[in-house]
DNA sequence: CCAGACGTTGTT
DNA sequence: GTCTGG
DNA sequence: CCAGACGTTGTT
DNA sequence: GTCTGG
């Protein structure tokens, strides 16, 4: 399915910029709240994804520890979704992402991350019929038992950056190991998705999903006219 | 009753 | 759309 | 250089 | 998308 991540409810009237921010929603609340509660109770989804990033420290030096499985498989995020229409009329999906507090592993970088859903559990977590609390106690606890997390460069750290040197280790700039894997994992979420090619970073990610289509809103937003162009 | 909120932690 | 808070 | 504008004169 | 203004 495509959709932008930063999830517009249905009822949403005020301009896209006033949207608060619901890229994420706390599994604490997200059965609650106004703004995630219509789609936790029809709409669920996985977000697949190959990894992501966790930040430590303060602005302007910030660490980035990117979470992976060993292989760069895929691995999903339990995410939810909804539909909206603009004032032009025009349907817009987005999603927002579960998070929770983080494993132990996590722990030590920040203090919260994504729920990343078990295989064993996809099915469940999509059936919007399963809300009892202990059911989603344990599938809103996040499964890291075979990720592996290693310090990038920090070269994504700026939202100026795209592209697989974001994900290389930290002291190994310019490795042709890393760019490889970056180029295989790339590779192999374009597939996975049906389109042509995968840039990392949410905006390239809706930007791939249109197919070079302009999102709407500021969920596509962008620098300067400084556009990440999609190769052919 | 009704105006107003409704959210999270994303990098510079 | 629906809930909260004044 | 880059953030921000980019428009006109309506209705209750 | 492109121009203006700070």
């Amino acid at each position: 399915m495509n959709a932008c991540w930063w999830l517009i409810p249905s009822w949403w009237k005020q301009p896209l910029k006033k949207l608060p921010t619901t890229f994420n929603a706390r599994a604490e609340t997200i059965a609650s709240s106004r703004f995630f509660k219509d789609a936790f109770e029809r709409r669920r989804c996985l977000m697949p994804v190959t990894g992501w990033y966790e930040y430590q420290g303060k602005a302007g030096h910030k660490r980035s520890l990117c979470f992976h499985l060993p292989s760069w498989e895929l691995l999903a995020f339990a995410g939810i979704y909804e539909t909206w229409q603009s004032p032009d009329g025009e349907i817009v999906t987005s999603f927002a992402i579960a998070t929770t507090q983080p494993s132990q592993a996590a722990s030590k970088i920040h203090d919260r991350m994504p729920v990343v859903l078990h295989p064993d559990d996809y099915s469940e977590w999509l059936d919007p019929e399963n809300r009892e609390a202990a059911t989603l106690e344990r599938l809103l606890t996040p499964w890291d038992g075979a990720l592996e997390i290693y310090e990038t460069t920090g070269f994504g750290n700026s939202p100026h950056n795209e592209g697989p040197e974001c994900i290389e280790p930290a002291g190994a700039a310019g490795q042709v190991g890393c760019s490889r894997r970056a180029v295989t994992w790339r590779a192999a979420l374009a597939s996975c998705l049906g389109c042509k090619c995968f840039l990392a970073s949410a905006r390239s990610v809706s930007r791939c999903f249109e197919h070079g289509k302009q999102a709407p809103g500021n969920l596509s937003r962008t620098t300067s006219g400084r556009r990440a162009t999609l190769p052919a």
